[in-house]
DNA sequence: TAGATTGTTAATCGATTAACAATC
DNA sequence: TAGATTGTTAATCGATTAACAATC
């Protein structure tokens, strides 16, 4: 069934993918588009063109089995398994994502850490401690890393993801405030988070008056 | 002239805030939008559209001026000025967020920071001191507070966000896995980052083979 | 069966790209 | 002036919405 299918519609899925689960919770068997698309505010020929993407998952006059829905989602997107992941950077945001267990909580297990600053190495975050940049190629070579998290000035990301991916890696969630160019066969998601602030500031400008 | 823009377009001004800034840095004092659009991955097309939204910032034959469309970005952006956030939640992104001095840097600068937790309340964060939520109401009274970072857990988030509404705040930048309901007049930036990671492991699933 | 709701095609809407006249 | 590049209109492309036949 799928083939290629938008941007627009994968970032989407997350979206049905949490409604679904919190419907999970509140012991929703069924829903239908209609009743999704209220909930989401999106509309309900959104949503089934959306589900049809990859298959026919509901069924015709009843909607759709919100735990069967909610697997094959979390199945398309792929967080039916554990990805391991390894962040550079043990700043603020290094330091917060290695801190949190709600990746965990989903699959996206913090398994190493590592930094230039020799204050910083040796020093214990969680259950981890900070290892030396300079031993991530034979961290690397010898545990499986699924994701690097780059959370290291903009200065030098790109010198960073470069260095990674030579080194095997092809899977990066970036916090740096940079664009970076990557080797072909490499997957990249931004979190610029200083841009998104200036969007909200725009909309504090524009919105009209009430 | 700017009537309406598009959401499409005000999301990507902070991209070219950003670029423009490193252009200044790099001492260029004119660009064109065909190179600014090899920079970017844009077409020159695109970011003439983008810019003609807002008025007529080039000059035919020569192109645009680097400080001159940086800080006429700014400008529309709302970040020619000093905002000031209170963050509520003094866990991973709380702290992060209230140490980080990249957002002071470039004008958001956290003014406070509120918990609930007995444990966390009196501690240091960076030169913050974590206050009791109980007293919120009072220091948004006394306080110029322009944006609230709600980094507090999702089951909560959204009667925090309506009690902080019914004090005046009227933006947020929200870190909980949830959609908020706000009132009329709100604004809102979500930074969903499980969703981030989900798209990134669709991607990573997904990636044509090389 | 009748009612409900999907899957899917067609229509609409909006965003991006192309083209080119205006002009620096 | 000639060359370059914008501002802006028109053409294209893609995404969303509407409609409805299929079917549970």
């Amino acid at each position: 069934m799928a083939g290629y299918v938008s941007d627009a519609v994968i970032r989407r899925l997350p979206g049905y993918y949490r409604h679904l689960q919190e419907l999970e919770r509140e012991g929703a068997q069924q829903i239908s588009s209609q009743e999704l698309g209220a909930r989401m505010n999106l509309t309900a020929s959104q949503i089934r063109q959306d589900i049809n993407c990859f298959g026919g998952f509901g069924r015709q006059g009843y909607g759709y089995s919100v735990p069967e829905l909610r697997e094959n989602i979390g199945r398309i997107l792929g967080i039916d398994r554990i990805h391991s992941m390894l962040i550079v950077g043990a700043g603020n945001i290094g330091r917060a994502i290695a801190n949190s267990n709600s990746f965990e909580a989903s699959g996206f297990q913090t398994t190493a850490i590592f930094d230039v600053d020799p204050q910083k190495i040796g020093t214990r975050i969680g259950d981890l401690t900070v290892m030396d940049m300079a031993d991530i190629h034979d961290y690397i070579a010898d545990n499986k890393v699924d994701i690097c998290v780059l959370a290291v000035p903009a200065n030098i990301a790109q010198a960073v993801a470069q260095e990674l991916s030579s080194y095997g890696i092809e899977a990066f969630w970036n916090f740096a405030p940079v664009d970076l160019k990557l080797p072909e066969g490499c997957v990249l998601m931004n979190v610029h988070l200083e841009e998104g602030l200036q969007v909200l500031s725009y909309r504090m400008l524009n919105k009209r008056p009430r």
